[in-house]
RNA sequence: GGUGACGUGGGUGAGUGGCUGAAACCACCAGUUUGCUAAACUGGCAUACUCUUAACGGGGUAUCGGGGGUUCGAAUCCCCCCGUCACCGCCA
């Protein structure tokens, strides 16, 4: 959530955010509505503290009054902090009200988007930000969609997925599951080659973790939820890895903080139907390597440029034809200050799929997460980034399209020593 | 799942109702001394909220795993929850 001292020094801005972001007129009115609470919790607080005060003096009074015997007089203490007792709990309550609706309001206020995130409604406004430069592959006449070409080769198998779980599920086999898991190794040697520590975090999450990193109360429904302990399963690594940091102090030179993972990722994708979601286009399980960096608010943009490079480095060594778009602000998550969304081509589906999303979010999350660095003598909000690098279905997707010859699906040159053959044949 | 013990600041650890935001030691930071290093000595060393100040700073409140209760007053007493450890049960 936004810092609310920097909510009420750049109002103007906060406002000029909800715009870039096509909202309604009526919820800048929240902002002004924050600063009417925030000023009533604040008197709160100061007449709470004052009778705390009174309280405690009376108290240490009360003590010494008793030892030296004076007994009226204390009994007669007693009974006004008794009274103050009373007001005290009344103002209280009325505190913790306030804080109640005050964290409400500010939960419902999205990130401000950075200057560079055009304004607009939706993926139709986005910025190509880098275009692809080549020509786009044209596949011969016969060439088959992903979903299709998994009738003839061995990739995997999604009525299996129905059978097993539900639509959505889809069963990897032989040279499919192999292809997996190549890629997964690939991308997890290729971040720790630029510096990424490995984390296997867990893939069940509690309440607290769901919050910091913004995935409650906002996007409750995109996640599966395990009532018995109230647990979450998570729908991105993000979510356990930037928590190691939750409530946390750094010093500068721990800057910057650099993670990666990887782990299924679990969806509910309620209310997705259509084409779009055909085949491994949009599935409640796949695999993903994110990583995740921590960086001093000064250095955090030329990490997310960083970041860019990598993914992008990915793709070209995958040989996948991709374009990189500035999302702008109706598309923009809820979170994010500022995100690049990578886009693999699929020749036979002939459209632009997202494998990738590299965004900044500046404080948002790290203020839900209290994470922190020394300033001096200050403490400050550290700036959280992530992106994915890469997800797998997709990639897997684009690249079983884009590779299909009459002599099977071409394994690009990268991932051959980790798959162990440079071609997948047909089924016999 | 059962039984028992325990949970204090960055670490070790004292503290069983007021004088404790919390001893002492270690670590860390600044300074003094010293050919260098080391040692010794002196001082500093939590976080959040809030009031006040142009600022430096100063005042107040809360926090001893979390929540609730008893009391004029709680790290200290009571209840619930969570976690750690040990033993038993179960088990990849």
């Amino acid at each position: 959530m936004l810092e609310l001292n920097y909510l009420r020094a750049n109002t103007q801005r906060v406002k000029a955010g909800l715009r870039v972001r096509s909202l309604p007129e009526e919820e800048q009115r929240i902002v002004d509505d924050i600063i009417a609470l925030d000023d009533r919790r604040k008197a709160l607080q100061t007449e709470l503290d004052q009778l705390l005060a009174e309280r405690n003096a009376l108290s240490k009074e009360i003590g010494g009054l008793f030892k030296s015997g004076k007994r009226e007089e204390a009994e007669a203490k007693r009974a006004r902090v008794n009274e103050i007792k009373e007001e005290a709990s009344a103002t209280e309550e009325q505190l913790k009200a306030a804080k109640v609706q005050l964290e409400d309001l500010l939960y419902k206020v999205p990130n401000v988007p950075h200057e560079s995130v055009p304004a607009g409604d939706s993926d139709e406004d986005n910025e190509v930000y880098q275009d692809w430069s080549g020509g786009l592959p044209q596949l011969p006449e016969g060439s088959l969609p992903h979903w299709e070409l998994a009738q003839y080769y061995p990739l995997f198998d999604l009525e299996l997925g129905t059978k097993l779980t539900g639509s959505g599920f889809p069963v990897y086999r032989g040279k499919g599951a192999r292809l997996q898991r190549s890629l997964i190794q690939f991308f997890l040697d290729e971040a720790a080659k630029a510096g990424y520590e490995e984390i296997l975090p867990p893939l069940i999450v509690n309440d607290a973790t769901a919050r910091a990193t913004g995935q409650l109360p906002d996007k409750e429904g995109q996640m599966y939820h395990i009532e018995r302990e109230d647990f979450y399963l998570i729908p991105t690594a993000e979510v356990p890895i930037t928590n190691i940091y939750r409530d946390v102090i750094l010093e500068e030179k721990d800057f910057p903080i650099k993670m990666t993972g990887h782990t299924p990722c679990f969806r509910r994708e309620a209310g997705s139907y259509g084409a779009d979601v055909r085949g491994l286009n949009r599935v409640h399980q796949f695999e993903k390597v994110e990583i995740v960096q921590i960086q001093h608010p000064d250095k955090s943009y030329e990490t997310l440029e960083e970041m860019l490079q990598h993914v992008g480095g990915l793709l070209d060594k995958l040989e996948l034809p991709y374009r990189i778009l500035r999302l702008c602000g109706g598309d923009l998550g809820f979170t994010a200050a500022l995100t690049f969304d990578f886009e693999v081509y699929s020749a036979a589906q002939k459209r632009w799929l997202e494998v990738s999303s590299v965004s900044n979010f500046e404080t948002y999350q790290s203020n839900r997460m209290k994470l922190r660095f020394k300033d001096g003598k200050q403490s400050r909000l550290a700036h959280t980034l992530n992106g994915s690098a890469l997800a797998l279905a997709r990639i897997v997707a684009a690249l079983i399209e884009n590779n299909q010859t009459p002599d099977g699906i071409m394994i690009p040159k990268v991932l051959q020593d980790y798959t162990g053959f440079d071609r997948i044949e047909k089924k016999a």
